[in-house]
DNA sequence: GGCGCCCGATTGTCATACCAGTTGACAATC
DNA sequence: GATTGTCAACTGGTATGACAATCGGGCGCC
């Protein structure tokens, strides 16, 4: 049994270094980042590269660097955005931090209920369409997890697609990004909630019907019990779980 | 009076019009990218510039490039992060795009209340008291909306932080990064909300009373009545707004 | 027809040089 | 004595050229 290796680029190895270095708190927020040429000098290589690299890190706001000036570290709570919580879930030891998790799964409890009721208020019949199509197909597979979390996310996929709104698209997405590195952790803690093919389809139905309290009130009532069985689970373990990765 | 003057280097010009060609759709999603030393050429900039920019692109998931072959144009609303909001939110022609803005409003209306029922669940006595500093400060600032503006996104920010959840930490951070861009076309429009300050200090004593269906009601009720205001301004707007930048 | 190999194109890495902005010390000036 | 101008030594920013690693298609061989 082989698994793929890890390919990774000078840049990318500069970047996640970095990057770790500065959420764990080695490096200071506040105080100045070392000098491009002190980098390539200390990570033996080009100056190329450690600059790519820098422009990644203020791309996610981890870092200010200011021509002439010295590059100064930020406080990553207080300036990074939603697309760093990918990056945060899975500690640099290759751990999951279940705090994270926890944190996820909130968000996406306080966020599906809302993207239901807008579906079902600007749906058209081909969002509706779509989305008994999914419901169709989880019903064929029913039993088989991996394949049920698989049509679970193309569902809400589709959910969001029919809120018609930016924002959530765009959160869905990072959260997405989060929820793939753990994804296979939480097929059979979600068990209950991705097996319940039902709820799916009647959430489905209200959409096609309209109806947006119907669909806000299932929607919350599905994710709820997700985030209960997460919670129990993680309340099980130790802060933190190893990881195949 | 004097601006203070727009510098940009080329990264960034490099950066911005890719990025703008990309969700403008000039750049056909799956479509390949031009080589990096095509691309050089047609800028006139040299390749260390491009390939910066194109390190950012990746970051924020609107290209894909793989070493050795043609790099590709990814469907930034099937790839992107809630970190892209802040730039879409303005046009590249320096207009604000009322569809961005309405999604950010219904997104915050979503998180609100939850936030606001975590931080109630969770805050400590200390996360009370500066709640509480706050809202005397909105107290002694009554009638300036400027200031109270400011006051309320800091009001947030530590409600946020006493909610101790990452996930609603950094999709605060991304979406006040959007909502810093228009906050000034926003100040009239939210003055009923930002001017409550009445309801700020309900919140902030149901924090410390460690009433969390209190403080999710009127933490509802405040976000709601400027998302009320928000809709109502937008309708009567044509689909873009100029703006001064 | 299928397999393997080679070749051309592209990105990745590196080294070097020079340009440009920032800062602080210090001298000139008022 | 306070202000202003100048300069030097940092810093990041831009430019160029060369070479390596990788990918994909086409060609030739079996």
């Amino acid at each position: 049994m082989l698994k793929p290796v890890r390919k990774q680029s000078v840049t990318d190895a500069v970047f996640e270094q970095l990057r770790d270095q500065i959420v764990s708190g080695e490096l200071t927020p506040g105080s100045p980042m070392p000098a491009e040429r002190v980098l390539c000098e200390a990570l033996g290589v080009n100056r190329g590269a450690v600059r790519e690299a820098l422009q990644r890190l203020q791309q996610s706001r981890l870092v200010s660097v200011r021509h002439g000036g010295t590059s100064q570290v930020l406080d990553y709570r207080a300036s990074a955005g939603l697309d760093l919580l990918a990056d945060l879930i899975v500690s640099p030891s290759g751990r999951f931090d279940a705090r994270v998790v926890n944190s996820i799964i909130e968000m996406r409890s306080a966020l599906a209920p809302d993207i239901a009721r807008r579906a079902a208020e600007r749906g058209g019949t081909d969002d509706a369409a779509a989305l008994a199509a999914v419901t169709a197909r989880m019903a064929a597979r029913a039993g088989d997890l991996p394949a049920l979390q698989e049509l679970a996310v193309e569902f809400w996929s589709l959910l969001v697609d029919a809120a018609d709104n930016l924002a959530y698209r765009l959160a869905y997405n990072s959260m997405r990004a989060t929820y793939d590195q753990c994804r296979a952790l939480l097929t059979q803690v979600l068990a209950d909630e991705i097996g319940d093919v039902a709820r799916y389809r009647a959430i489905a139905a209200a959409v096609e019907a309209r109806d947006a309290g119907t669909a806000a009130q299932l929607a919350r009532e599905l994710v709820e019990r997700g985030e209960r069985a997460v919670k129990h689970a993680l309340a099980q373990l130790a802060p933190h779980e190893e990881v195949a990765r």
